[in-house]
DNA sequence: ACCCAGGTGTTTC
DNA sequence: GAAACACATGGG
């Protein structure tokens, strides 16, 4: 198959749709339309939300995020000023529902931190700097590793980097793609492979996960599978 | 009572 | 470096 990737993206999207994450919108949900969605530019504080959720989501269910997510806005606690002078206790309290309360929220005052000491213009001007550059510096923050900090650029920055995450690399051995294994190896590949547009690589990264949760968790042997030539006999 | 979810850091071979 | 482990809640 000639730019797997770029067929399996076309698959993904007639048989699921628009996904519609942040902050991307769906023109209309459920159905296959082209191009599939608008982007609504964040503002400072929804770029804050999104790399909190970033961190917030890390090995845990959307549905759990959300819920810490309201309570720390319900707390007027959503923030970098109100997170980086809070103690981490009172923080962990608000976020419970999003696991690993302790370290995350850890992370989230230190990633506080960082943002006013050494980028106190924000995060558009940060994120809007040498995409690699800019991805390093996350990279050395600690709680924040390869996929946070892609999912950070690609979903409040806007940049046009692929988020690999477990699905993505059970889907890319599938396809037989084997030397891709490490991420930064998996990342290279759709970027190579894909142009650079972060609508795609957003909707991408949407579908993949839905494929997960639709189908390769629960159904290995799916008669509906949307990959029907690189259908898994296991999980992808 | 399991297993999984939009991972990361630390420890250990 | 690559495994193994800790971190923890909520839904199926």
């Amino acid at each position: 198959m000639k730019n797997a990737p770029a067929v399996i993206y076309k698959k993904l999207l007639t048989a699921f749709g628009p996904q519609g994450w942040w902050p991307l919108y769906s023109v209309a949900k459920g159905r296959c339309v082209y191009p599939p969605l608008v982007y609504l530019p964040p503002d400072e504080n929804g770029r804050f939300e999104i790399c909190t959720g970033a961190l917030l989501t890390q090995n845990t269910a959307w549905t759990n995020v959300e819920k810490a997510l309201a309570r720390l806005k319900a707390e007027n606690m959503l923030s970098a000023r109100r997170l980086a002078a809070a103690p981490e206790g009172e923080i962990a309290g608000l976020i419970r529902s999003s696991g690993y309360f302790m370290q995350k929220a850890r992370k989230l005052k230190i990633f506080s931190r960082h943002l006013l000491q050494r980028h106190p213009e924000g995060i558009e001007k940060w994120f809007s700097g040498p995409l690699e550059s800019v991805r390093a510096e996350l990279l050395s923050v600690w709680g924040i590793g390869p996929e946070t900090a892609d999912s950070m650029l690609l979903y409040a920055g806007g940049r046009p980097t692929f988020v690999v995450d477990a699905y993505t690399r059970r889907l890319l051995s599938r396809l037989g793609f084997a030397e891709a294994r490490a991420y930064d190896e998996a990342r290279n590949l759709y970027m190579r492979l894909l142009p650079a547009d972060y609508k795609i690589y957003n909707e991408y990264h949407a579908l993949i996960v839905e494929l997960g949760k639709r189908h390769c968790a629960k159904t290995p042997r799916c008669a509906n599978c949307p990959l029907s030539a690189a259908c898994p006999k296991e999980k992808i």
